[in-house]
RNA sequence: GCUCCCUUCGUCUAUCGGUUAGGACGCCAGGUUUUCAACCUGGAAAGAGGGGUUCGAUUCCCCUAGGGAGUGCCA
């Protein structure tokens, strides 16, 4: 097999979310795993919604996971590649003028979806006179662009999904320019993907439908269409829908939570295929186990608790050279190999050692129920006399086992919430 | 509305017609020279419903239900 060129295509639009990043991930590790390229495509065509700093946090997301690029570009900067595919498309008969205002075509398909038909365009522009293109530009009308599909099946072996066959005739001619003469992503991406030498075009299954046109667009502009991969999408815990909060569930947001991007992307590496969700400790690692045919059809669910159960197993055994920075942003104090090599056992995140700063390090919040005030005044009061050496704990317990017969979590608890004012930690 | 896809323990999944339906996470219990955590061991836990085909169906077919996606001058 010849080396994977693949590419991560995000419109600069807004932040990336675990959606986003699956996608992003997946065709990462299918490139590492055969010793491919990944190439990050900023989709910016178009102008209005894209944004430089949306463009800068993708990619500072991207680096803070470890998905780093082979080679990076943007559409914006390409226009004229885009406007020759267009010429020749042009020339070729394929791609048509059309004048109806969106207005038009949102009665159109009312009309047709009123009358159980399928809402697809009706190809007016395909056959309208130059007299007729006249008076619309008469009119001060500019024309939009449709690229006319063949009305065929279009069949592919999907990487995923196995054998894909679309209707191109039940589609839509899909417009590729709007009448202000931008660019939709469609056309573009297919330039984009032909120039690269893209080999796989690897994204989610709401692309399915997209992939019939954009096959069809590939043979005209004279390349062969790359493989396609379509992965499930992620829904949320409760199983239903795309969820507003996936949509919204950033990087950021997750690594102010105190989120590994090991955690991240182990999980989304391994949710919804048949080998185990578990904490794998490279990306490399990742990739060498990564196989298309691991993944299933069905739409996995994404659950946060999940992500935090695989944070806590990196927290749990996290070297403190690794931790060390983040533990002296927290407190001078949390800095030291001891005491984290102390507490990381009870943290879920490397965050969580600030809390045990305190038991530590003095200043603590004494924790004492009220039926067990006496017991803890007896304690105070039998505490072993001189300094307090590693045998203080073992000789004091004993000692207060016998004076009050308390034993187990009767005798420690009251103990652990008096000196550390917690119930749970070292 | 129409088109496509999906449906096994709570979750992610294994099973290429005959299995005590397996594993992992989570959960519960026990152990770990008496507490939390960690760790170890054990346990509970599943074929959406209904029809077929077959000697035999989780597995193949059909219907229903449920879920996802598409149906944009979004990507």
């Amino acid at each position: 097999m010849t080396k994977p060129i693949v590419r991560f295509a995000p419109s600069p639009t807004g932040n990336l979310h675990v959606g986003n990043v699956r996608t992003a991930l997946i065709n990462w590790l299918f490139a590492a795993g055969q010793g491919g390229m990944f190439i990050l495509r900023i989709d910016d065509t178009d102008l209005e919604r894209s944004t430089a700093e949306y463009e800068q946090g993708i990619k500072d997301d991207l680096t803070w996971l470890g998905l780093t690029w082979g080679d990076t570009f943007k559409q914006s900067e390409r226009f004229e590649m885009y406007d020759a595919a267009a010429d020749k498309l042009r020339d070729m008969g394929l791609l048509y003028a059309c004048y109806e205002t969106a207005d038009e075509l949102d009665r159109q398909r009312k009309l047709q979806r009123a009358r159980g038909k399928p809402p697809i365009y009706n190809r007016a522009g395909l056959n309208l006179t130059d007299e007729e293109k006249a008076a619309f530009e008469a009119e001060g009308r500019k024309p939009h662009w449709r690229f006319k599909l063949s009305g065929e099946r279009v069949v592919w072996n999907d990487l995923v999904r196995g054998e894909q066959a679309i209707e191109t005739s039940s589609l839509s001619d899909p417009v590729l320019i709007r009448a202000d003469g931008s660019y939709l992503y469609t056309l573009p991406s297919c330039v984009d993907d032909i120039d690269a030498g893209i080999t796989h075009v690897v994204r989610g299954e709401d692309h399915v439908t997209n992939s019939g046109a954009q096959i069809e667009i590939f043979r005209a502009l004279g390349g062969t269409a790359p493989d396609m991969a379509h992965t499930p999408l992620l829904v949320g815990a409760d199983g239903a829908s795309l969820s507003k909060r996936l949509g919204s569930l950033g990087m950021g947001e997750l690594r102010s939570q105190g989120i590994e991007p090991l955690a991240i992307c182990s999980h989304l590496a391994k949710l919804g295929t048949s080998d185990n969700v578990e904490i794998r400790e490279s990306l490399a690692q990742l990739a060498e186990e990564f196989d298309f045919g691991k993944i299933g059809r069905a739409p996995a669910r994404f659950d946060e608790a999940d992500l935090a159960s695989l944070n806590a197993a990196i927290t749990h055994s996290m070297s403190f050279e690794d931790a060390e920075t983040r533990l002296a942003a927290l407190d001078p104090l949390a800095a030291s190999e001891a005491f984290w090599l102390l507490v990381r056992e009870n943290c879920q995140t490397v965050e969580d050692a600030a809390r045990f700063v305190p038991v530590a390090f003095g200043d603590i919040q004494p924790l004492i129920e009220h039926e067990d005030r006496d017991f803890i005044t007896q304690a105070a009061a039998l505490l072993p006399e001189g300094d307090i050496t590693a045998e203080t704990w073992g000789a004091w317990t004993s000692v207060l086992k016998s004076e009050t017969g308390r034993k187990g979590k009767g005798l420690f608890m009251p103990l652990r919430k008096a000196l550390t004012g917690m119930e749970r930690g070292p």
